[in-house]
DNA sequence: GAATATAGACGAATAATTATTATTTAGCAA
DNA sequence: TTGCTAAATAATAATTATTCGTCTATATTC
């Protein structure tokens, strides 16, 4: 049993042709005993203590390969830096993952009651938006020809 | 006629209590002409033909005055680190603009369709989410104490 | 118009992330 | 097994984005 976690995770990598290692395979355990949202200096700690001569450049990589290999997913990948919107108007975006490019969505606005009926009491919203990623047209372009190329 | 703007400008400034500069009104400006989402370094290029002797944190502090007064908005901001979520169970997120803190909000989905409709052609969608933002219970409780000390 | 508070310029500091390079390790084949 | 090759890791430097501190300049208030 206590092999369980180990075995599946062995199985994930062969799937997603990542190699097998220590690192990963601790960064993972401690993962899946987490249940908020830890940020990579975090999850550092946590496997210090069984990994003592990590380095924070690692846990970023190992992080990274894990997002890309779908093994966990990123709460809304940030813009590399800070965007602003000058005009009002309430819609969603899409942000392109690739080349971080935000383009407007003309959509109907999202169901806020139903979202702000699931806030815990305390809470004060004031915004709500959606966002849509994944690759833009540009990139999906480029990376098309670059297939082919 | 040219002058609505500025006017419309300083009017702003009384109602929110920002003093009315000429580099907030340059900044001001050239924001209202952008349709885009730019970052601040982008907005630093854009006046500085204006103001040769502008510098970039003038501009991250008039951009943080502006979002903070309401003048413009911010396009989801992040938290200062890559958050991760380690289970694979869609929800969405409360986001604390103060403590940057994410909680996990039990929605139903968003209406993925009507909102891949609004997309490009040629656009990839692979991730739709909703985030809530505000301030958090602790942070609300603390502000509310602290108003009150 | 003078006093006071706020804003701006400049450079340095900090935080988050990525790149570099040498060393180690995993995965595979003989 | 053993050795080969590609990938992963550790350590550290570099980059990018953002903020801070200090001094000067400007706006607001009287």
């Amino acid at each position: 049993m206590g092999e369980t976690l180990e075995q599946a995770f062995q199985k994930l990598c062969r799937e997603k042709n990542l190699a097998v290692t220590h690192q990963r395979l601790v960064i993972y355990r401690e993962l899946m005993k987490m249940h908020d949202h830890p940020n990579p200096e975090q999850v550092y700690e946590r496997v210090r203590p069984e990994l003592p001569s990590i380095s924070l450049a690692t846990v970023y990589k190992t992080l990274h390969a894990f997002v890309a290999a779908g093994l966990i997913c990123q709460v809304s990948p940030h813009h590399g830096s800070m965007r602003i919107e000058p005009q009002g108007e309430p819609h969603s975006h899409f942000i392109c993952l690739r080349c971080h490019d935000i383009t407007d969505i003309a959509t109907g606005d999202p169901d806020v009651a139903a979202l702000k009926a699931g806030v815990p009491a305390g809470y004060q919203v004031e915004q709500v938006s959606t966002e849509l990623r994944g690759i833009c047209g540009r990139c999906a372009a480029e990376s098309f020809s670059a297939g082919h190329a």
